[in-house]
DNA sequence: CATCGATTGAATCGTTCGTTTGACATTCGT
DNA sequence: ACGAATGTCAAACGAACGATTCAATCGATG
């Protein structure tokens, strides 16, 4: 196996922050090893010199963001099982702790919070597209785990049901890293240009409320911001 | 501009088949005018004499069953606005009329149930990225007329929060029609193979929920199966 | 049968793709 | 200061791409 570091300079950086821009703006596909070595304003032969192959790089890449982003979302539920001991976690904490690491590593990237979004988007998206394994793996951990925390949140709902509730989140939250600008469309020039954080709450009500549908709510539904993990 | 219609056999019915399974199956990226000549058995200048270019070939492609749907759903919407004469539409047979005409269109293809939803999630999913601008149309229609009827539905919802509501409900559909097989991974293997009735159902009930939510219910909303419009 | 537009066929165009080569430059340990 | 490892560079490779050329063939019509 090669070298998976990432240095904090030279043209190994160079390529990888050139690639991640550009695979962001255009996807994956649509990006030719040329387009990369020129923004990065390198040799073509760096790509296959540092990653071994176009793959190499890509695989790098979605790597990049992806295993942190999977660690924190396995840490936050490990977290919330803790914190409801036993209990089933509410809905919302669930979703949020799904969902949240993507804000968590916006900040760690050169891109823009746009742009991020839109590349984290698209590797959710071309999932059973001949994505790397590694990156399949991620999305194995993640999606069992939730799973799990989902089902004991959701008892009364039926495991079939429920899986396919889950895929319409997933649908959800992909289109929504992904076509921001669409809402523009769809809405008819309504929207602003709102924060993360309220689009954030937006997403979880609308999950947990789909997620919920024909359960009898005894207590009402808990209002207000959703919780903030702010430990 | 070039032939639009499409004859009942011959080469160019031949290429027109062979391009739309293979584009189900592999992505619109992913297959070459060599790969839809060979499996159509015709000879490579072919598509470029009967279509005028790739790009004509896939425009017709993408039309033949969007301009069906969107053609339907425009009709369903506006039958729901006569049986509902000026009052609010449930919003499940919104949804209904949004998502059923795809079930409408597939009688029609020579594609299996599987290939021919993959084909159309793939068309919903290639939005903004270098799209047929025949097809943006076919979606700004549905996109604005459909928009209405949900403000209609949901008055105590705010525009900007019902925009991004529609939008997740689109992510939501978009994913059902394209990862049809993913669900076995979300599910742990717990799905059996629902026909599309049944999905269809679980899909409008999940997005009525999402797109309701926080309103208080003063009826109970109508339980069991939706409107079935079948007049 | 002769004619003429419509269609097909094999060959080839120019481009772009990811990758490789081998010469050259730089860096580093000893 | 020297040799080895490491990195860079221009150039080129073979393969695949969409598109085009032009002669051969077909089928309807006169």
């Amino acid at each position: 196996m090669r070298d998976m570091t990432i240095p904090e300079s030279g043209s190994k950086r160079k390529l990888l922050d050139a690639a991640e821009l550009l695979f962001a703006e255009k996807g994956f596909e649509a990006v030719s090893v040329r387009d990369i070595t020129q923004a990065a304003k390198t040799n073509v032969a760096a790509v296959n010199y540092h990653f071994g192959s176009r793959d190499g790089l890509l695989t790098l890449v979605m790597m990049r963001y992806m295993v942190p982003v999977t660690e924190e979302r396995l840490a936050r539920i490990e977290m919330l099982e803790k914190k409801w001991s036993g209990k089933s976690i509410p809905l919302e904490e669930i979703i949020d702790a799904l969902v949240r690491p993507l804000v968590g590593q916006v900040r760690k990237s050169d891109l823009s919070e746009r742009l991020f979004y839109k590349l984290t988007g698209r590797i959710f998206s071309e999932q059973g597209n001949g994505i790397p394994p590694q990156i399949e793996d991620q999305f194995r951990q993640a999606s069992e785990r939730f799973t799990r925390s989902f089902a004991k949140a959701l008892p009364a709902v039926p495991a079939e049901d429920l899986a396919w509730r889950i895929h319409f989140v997933i649908g959800g939250m992909i289109h929504m890293l992904t076509h921001d600008e669409l809402l523009f469309r769809v809405s008819g020039g309504v929207s602003g240009t709102p924060t993360i954080e309220a689009t954030l709450s937006r997403f979880i009500r609308f999950a947990a409320a789909g997620l919920r549908e024909g359960l009898v709510t005894e207590e009402p539904v808990k209002k207000g911001p959703q919780a903030t993990f702010d430990f």
